[in-house]
DNA sequence: AGACGTTACATGCACGTGCATCAAATGCAC
DNA sequence: GTGCATTTGATGCACGTGCATGTAACGTCT
């Protein structure tokens, strides 16, 4: 690799990450400040609501979100704990949970959306 | 905005967020489990180097590093801890320090900047 | 049925991060 | 000069994260 294609790269890369790292900065600061809400609870409120379905398991609900599994499983706590969504056991596979949106999960969602949309509009719009 | 805009505006974030984190993670994995060095660190460790001068104000270095300033200074503990830079008093400012990459520091970087490389090869290449 | 590996979630722990704050040195106004 | 805001870097604290592990419920194979 010669020094030319080296240095495309990192600066690749230093762009991809200061360009991600603006957003979510940026993201997590206005959802936290205007909704209460982490960056990573709102994902996996937005995800559980814009799926359609009324429930998920919390396996489904984790896919494609880019978490370990211990921390999603926290994520989802804070948001129970905060009264935005609700567990259930699934009676077809009793070690699964399925995980519902509350009407105040849903009004809270539905709030945060716009800044959420606001805020990526504006980075990549 | 549009339906479909939003939609796209979205899917536009998911990308980049999933690229970032795919590139993150592994570099932070590879680098750690091959040269002991987290990404912050080994990123303060390159800046350093490749700026080309041999003693930088821990301020100039910190510039362009997606860090708060604490995780930054703690960053720099951590590689000063390691033995890999070293900090001096700077006499035109008492209040400013110098950052020195040690000789330690720099075949560790040059160990390092391999496997940086080729990872962001395999990921951006 | 019994044994064993696998899957789904939760939890203890260590660690890196950001925020607020602190101490010290500097610059600026007067 | 004195006073005060600003800058530079460090630190206490709370919190979110990943890793390793634990627990319980599957599935499979004999």
């Amino acid at each position: 690799m010669s020094g030319t294609e080296e240095r495309e790269l990192v600066a690749k890369w230093r762009d991809l990450s200061t360009c991600y790292n603006n957003v979510a900065c940026d993201l997590d600061r206005e959802l936290q400040d205007q909704h209460g809400l982490g960056l990573s609870e709102f994902e996996a409120l937005d995800r559980l609501i814009e799926s359609g379905q009324d429930k998920l398991r919390m396996h489904e609900l984790a896919e494609g979100m880019y978490l370990s599994q211990s921390a999603f499983s926290r994520t989802v706590a804070r948001l129970e704990r905060a009264g935005l969504v609700g567990r259930s056991m699934c009676m077809d596979d009793r070690r699964a949970l399925f995980v519902t949106a509350t009407d105040a999960g849903r009004s809270r969602h539905a709030e945060a959306r716009d800044t959420h949309r606001k805020v990526l509009a504006h980075h990549l719009g």
